[in-house]
DNA sequence: TCTGGGGTCCTAGGACCC
DNA sequence: TCTGGGGTCCTAGGACCC
């Protein structure tokens, strides 16, 4: 029988923030989105104040100030590197990982198939990822993936689990399941939550015994999938070698509404830059790409604009020079006048291998000097930091954003290095 | 006043081909 | 006036995830 394992980082924004900062131990802490907008991850506490996930800032200002609750804008450069640490300690106890998947920041599946003492082997696990990189994590032990899912939900939830849960046991699974409710589980949503619950069925167990034609006509093969699982028939296998992406998206709300072309194209040209180093990263091409803009859809009582455009290139490239002058001509077709925007972005895809792209017969370019070109660049803004060296078109003010309350990047800046006083 | 960003997979339906 | 059938490929949109 085959034995997953999900390891879940608790409350992971907030717990990378608690490393370098130990004062916030203990304490409600809320992370913020971009533009200091949304809380996109909060701390037991401020859970149990009432702090829903992707919560205004403004909404919640009351409790923040009644509570003195911290709030902090995202350091994703940190998270990004505590999560690189946590999986590669994860990855000392089992070769058998699913690391960068598309949920990986803050979990990863391990196949613990043929092991013996699964939930010692797990607090082993536990206890060493929390001594060598701080982060706190819950593991949730079982037959299939999305069991294991709900394993990890006890897990974090029963205070005796102690943050290792165990479902491999038949019985228990009934008993467990019987106390999900049906939106809870991985893969059911709100919408085929409601959906379900109109049909009676209203928690984990009551939609493992639901009838499996019926379910596929209401929900789809995914859903089938879902219900197989939550049986113990594994149809999700452990994605080892993940498949490379299929496209790579920038975009950015403002932090205050936009109407001139000129500073969209610099946007546009800011995230087709940034989407291009992405690709450049993964060693990947675009065949085409998409640029879309919006105005703000909470001010319904203001004229509403929404528009994308799609543009397929002659030669698949990862040269920003090039794209932008595709995103910029891109923007320009779908600005109308007159509105007050609020977001805009880029994607890439068809993406290819960057060495295995067709050549265009009647190519101008030397695609050899753009290559070089754009490995300087890389170098040296990684080097000397992110946007030393740009282009032009992105503008002389990178200003939309607004940060106000980020952390230090303690583990990937020179200059923000935390220092131990003796 | 202030409301995130970046992905995946599936399905229906249109375009196109023979 | 009559006007096939079956297959593939592609895209948009929905649902979901973190």
């Amino acid at each position: 029988m085959k034995i997953y394992a999900l390891v879940d980082c608790n409350n992971f924004y907030a717990s990378c923030e608690r490393v370098f900062n130990p004062k916030l131990e203990g304490k409600p802490i809320v992370v913020l989105s971009n533009n200091d907008g949304c809380a996109i991850a909060r701390s037991q506490e401020a859970k149990a104040l009432g702090i829903e996930m992707g919560a205004p800032l403004f909404q919640i200002q009351s409790i923040v100030q009644c509570h003195q609750v911290r709030v902090l804008s995202s350091n994703f450069a940190l998270y990004g590197d505590l999560s690189a640490r946590v999986m590669a300690t994860l990855a000392q106890f089992t070769p058998e990982i699913e690391i960068y998947s598309i949920y990986s920041i803050d979990e990863a599946f391990l196949d613990l198939s043929g092991l013996t003492q699964l939930v010692d082997y797990a607090r082993q696990i536990r206890t060493t990822v929390k001594q060598w990189t701080g982060i706190p994590v819950s593991i949730g032990i079982a037959p299939t993936k999305t069991l294991a899912k709900v394993a990890n939900r006890i897990a974090k939830r029963r205070v005796d689990a102690n943050g290792v849960f165990d479902l491999t046991d038949k019985t228990l699974q009934e008993e467990v399941l019987a106390q999900t409710a049906v939106e809870d589980i991985w893969g059911i949503g709100r919408k085929s939550g409601r959906r379900l619950r109109t049909h009676c069925i209203s928690n984990a167990l009551q939609l493992r015994h639901a009838n499996e034609q019926w379910i596929q006509t209401q929900l789809g093969v995914m859903g089938l999938r879902t219900v197989l699982e939550l049986r113990g028939i594994s149809c999700l296998s452990l994605q080892s070698c993940p498949a490379a992406k299929h496209a790579r998206t920038v975009s950015r709300s403002f932090s205050r509404p936009v109407e001139s072309l000129a500073e969209l194209k610099a946007a546009v040209a800011t995230y087709t830059s940034r989407a291009a180093e992405k690709l450049r990263c993964d060693r990947l091409s675009a065949k085409a790409l998409t640029v879309f803009l919006m105005t703000d859809r909470f001010h319904q009582d203001e004229p509403q604009h929404f528009d994308s455009t799609y543009v397929e290139l002659p030669v698949a490239t990862s040269d920003t020079a090039e794209l932008i002058g595709y995103t910029s001509q891109a923007i320009a077709a779908i600005y109308r006048e007159g509105y007050r925007y609020k977001k805009t972005g880029v994607t890439l895809t068809h993406l290819v291998a960057a060495n295995l792209f067709q050549a265009c017969l009647f190519e101008t370019t030397d695609r050899e000097r753009s290559r070089k070109l754009m490995q300087v660049i890389d170098r040296i803004n990684q080097q000397l930091g992110a946007g030393t060296i740009a282009f032009a078109a992105t503008g002389l003010r990178q200003s939309w954003g607004r940060k106000e309350m980020r952390s230090p990047r303690y583990t990937t800046c020179w200059q923000e290095l935390p220092v131990v006083k003796a």
